[in-house]
DNA sequence: TTACTTTTGCTAACAGTGTTAACAAAAGTA
DNA sequence: TACTTTTGTTAACACTGTTAGCAAAAGTAA
């Protein structure tokens, strides 16, 4: 008898819909406003039903976590098979990485734990403006003392910036406590490898 | 007649002891559960004062990420000035970015709109490793190509890795739209240095 | 088919959240 | 003292996630 198999299928139809009406919920407004009562509105069941099916909403979430992560590792595979230089390799990768965050944003936010209060407005701080504008002053200064005088400073300005939020980002989601010194190498090496590319042209 | 002098300074006061408590919340929970009752409670008043002085919740982590961002520029100006070269004046800022990030992980987590659920449980994503060790071989690969084969390859993927993300995540805070097919050349830019920087030994 | 057990889904509630309308009390002004 | 403005309160609205308790449906065994 296929009863338990049809149960089975049925429990896993079931939760494939929450998870359906759950995404739909965060491409249209985003993860943050993703509310269990909308989803069981969305499928038209109660909302206790869904806690037969996860723990919690946090649950739901870490799914669209997995399978952003997967996807992104899929992706990375695909376009690393099509070169066969390292170099080439971490470049296509690279560009891959940044093509898969945008086209799939709602998933990156939620990989990474972006998107906040007040982001849109982040840009009309003036505070904001003096810290930037001390990193400007100091990067053409580099920049004039170098060979390439001619080298775009606001472009180097965001590598800059950039690189330092992603280390720190990266390192306050996987560590939950302190500075931990020996992973300041990473800084290190990280800016070394900036200003060498401020004095000399990218290939 | 000092009424209006000393109505405006209570004013200012009450409005100070609101972020005082509310900034306590935050650094004992964390400011995603910072609440107005709590602060209420705090302050030992109702609910509806606050909103006397802030337009809402939003305002009010407004003002830490807005003193957050003066703190940084303070930091870096001061750092800044103890150096000449600015070479050195960038790796200064650098680690006094990082310093700051992690001695003030509160400000820097509000003022990037870093922290969300499940942070601490990422690391235990399956699907991430798979992501993760499709970079790290490639990385792996490189470096034996290199001229430098003893390169730690880890770090160099914390680096690759830190790039990308701090690249992605700056672009999302500033921009809501699209990728933005100019701004790639950042990314292009920094990748190239990386390469460049596996190539070659770090001053 | 009947009697029993398990699964499933419901209503209703608890304990929170941000926010606001309506009203009372205090403070300042004439 | 009489009036106006500011200030603070209670109580509610409209939401959140989560769960206890119960009814109905589905499956099982006689």
């Amino acid at each position: 008898m296929g009863i338990a198999e049809r149960k089975i299928r049925q429990r896993e139809e079931f939760r494939a819909s929450i998870l359906e009406a759950a995404w739909q919920q965060v491409i249209s407004d985003g993860w943050q406003s993703l509310s269990i009562r909308k989803i069981a509105d969305a499928i038209e069941y109660s909302i206790p039903v869904i806690y037969n099916h996860f723990e919690n909403k946090e649950a739901i979430l870490l799914e669209f976590t997995k399978e952003g992560f997967q996807k992104l590792a899929d992706t990375l595979e695909g376009v690393k098979a099509q070169h066969t230089v390292p170099a080439r390799q971490l470049e296509a990768m690279a560009h891959a990485y940044w093509d898969f965050a945008f086209d799939h944003k709602e998933f990156y936010q939620l990989m990474f734990g972006l998107g906040i209060p007040a982001c849109d407005r982040v840009n009309e701080i003036e505070e904001l403006k003096n810290a930037t504008s001390i990193m400007i002053s100091t990067i053409k200064a580099a920049i004039d003392e170098s060979n390439h005088p001619e080298t775009d400073y606001f472009l180097k300005y965001h590598t800059y910036l950039s690189i330092l939020h992603g280390l720190v980002s990266i390192q306050m989601i996987q560590k939950e406590g302190k500075p931990d010194a020996a992973k300041k190498m990473i800084l290190q090496d990280a800016i070394s490898g900036f200003i060498i590319s401020i004095n000399r042209i990218n290939s």
